[in-house]
DNA sequence: TAGATTGTTAATCGATTAACAATC
DNA sequence: TAGATTGTTAATCGATTAACAATC
């Protein structure tokens, strides 16, 4: 389902080397991902290939975005616009096409009313008003922990089915909206076990230790 | 894996409420997972509860520590100090006593020498040595797509394990060195997804379509 | 004891992979 | 045709959940 996504990136970044037709196991190994799966994923969204062609890339291209994309775009809000906030905003303005960033929440007076990155920044208090009248379907939630759950209530109330979540608490949300968890914290943690784990294999094994 | 750092949050912010004990199902209601899980989780590390006392918090969190933690710490480098790499930075400063932000790295002079957030940040030249030296094993990835896989290699020569990846793009790494891919992009195209076709669900049942 | 919870095994579920006839 | 690739089904794998005897 995400994968869908990277094959979308692999073909946007393919026209440079000027290729018309893609094996499956050649989207595969520039999306990182197996053969089988490529050829299951496409056929699932109904995208045919010629056994000795393989797939068109432009067809495919679009067939991908009728897919993914909603045809009029989808608008997105983010609340909290502190140094995580802000790096967010920058990352994504202009990112997708169909994602148009269209507002930004902050409880802070001094940030209300100024435009971050290019996009304007209201104050909490009219989050409500906003998302509904943009029609914004999309949350963004950058807000301390604490603040978290209330944001996801209200945006959820306003007309938001999908939050991407950067606080570290899961959010209860009713049934029909999706959220995805970004925790920076459980992320590196997870790493530095690992690297652990892995680098104690590696002393074990092989003789030179880097200490 | 990555339930057990949420167990251990959970039980951080319990001592205001001064409990001693908790249940497998208490745990999970605050996690957000199930009790099954927890019982199976906390088996698998070893630690033992009593069947009407349920599990000793502070044991617990001892028992979780002694799992996940490095007796002597971890140190960090980070790679990219853009505006997603000082939010990053900022983020993680401080936030886990066992993980320490050791070193940033950036290929722009005007951010060479400085002290951002606390961190030193070094050229890019002088990483290898300077991973060494300091025997940091944990990295973040918060350079442009383009120079992720240089970053990467350099890193892991020079005796990084472990990887979190901010760089929308899969990276080639040696078996033994583990990566988490952060990719924000991939994260709100899928929400956006699922919100579309929640909403999409929603006007077929409800009747309150929100346009 | 009765009741609730634990440790642990078996059943379920979903996703990934392998395989292969059909096709160009 | 021969060879490689596709669409699609069956087999595999792992993780989650349900169940239940043992225990306090």
């Amino acid at each position: 389902v995400q994968r869908l996504g990277a094959y979308r990136r692999v073909l946007l970044r393919l026209p440079s080397e000027g290729r018309r037709n893609l094996f499956s196991h050649e989207i595969a190994a520039l999306a990182g991902v197996s053969a089988s799966q490529v050829r299951r994923d496409l056929m699932m969204i109904g995208y045919e290939g010629s056994p000795n062609r393989g797939y068109d890339a432009a067809g495919l291209l679009r067939s991908l975005g009728e897919f993914l994309d909603d045809d009029d775009g989808q608008k997105v809000a983010l609340a909290g616009v502190g140094n995580l906030g802000r790096a967010v905003l920058d990352y994504f303005i202009g990112r997708r096409p169909k994602l148009v960033l269209s507002a930004a929440f902050d409880s802070d007076p001094n940030r209300v009313d100024r435009v971050i990155h290019g996009c304007r920044c209201y104050s909490v208090a009219v989050m409500d008003r906003v998302i509904r009248d943009e029609g914004i379907t999309v949350g963004i939630i950058t807000v301390p922990r604490e603040a978290a759950q209330e944001i996801a209530d209200r945006m959820v109330t306003a007309g938001v089915h999908g939050i991407l979540n950067f606080a570290p608490r899961s959010l209860r949300v009713p049934g029909g909206v999706f959220v995805e968890d970004m925790d920076l914290t459980t992320s590196l943690e997870m790493v530095a076990f690992y690297a652990r784990a892995h680098g104690e294999e590696r002393e074990k094994s092989g003789g030179d230790a880097d200490e």
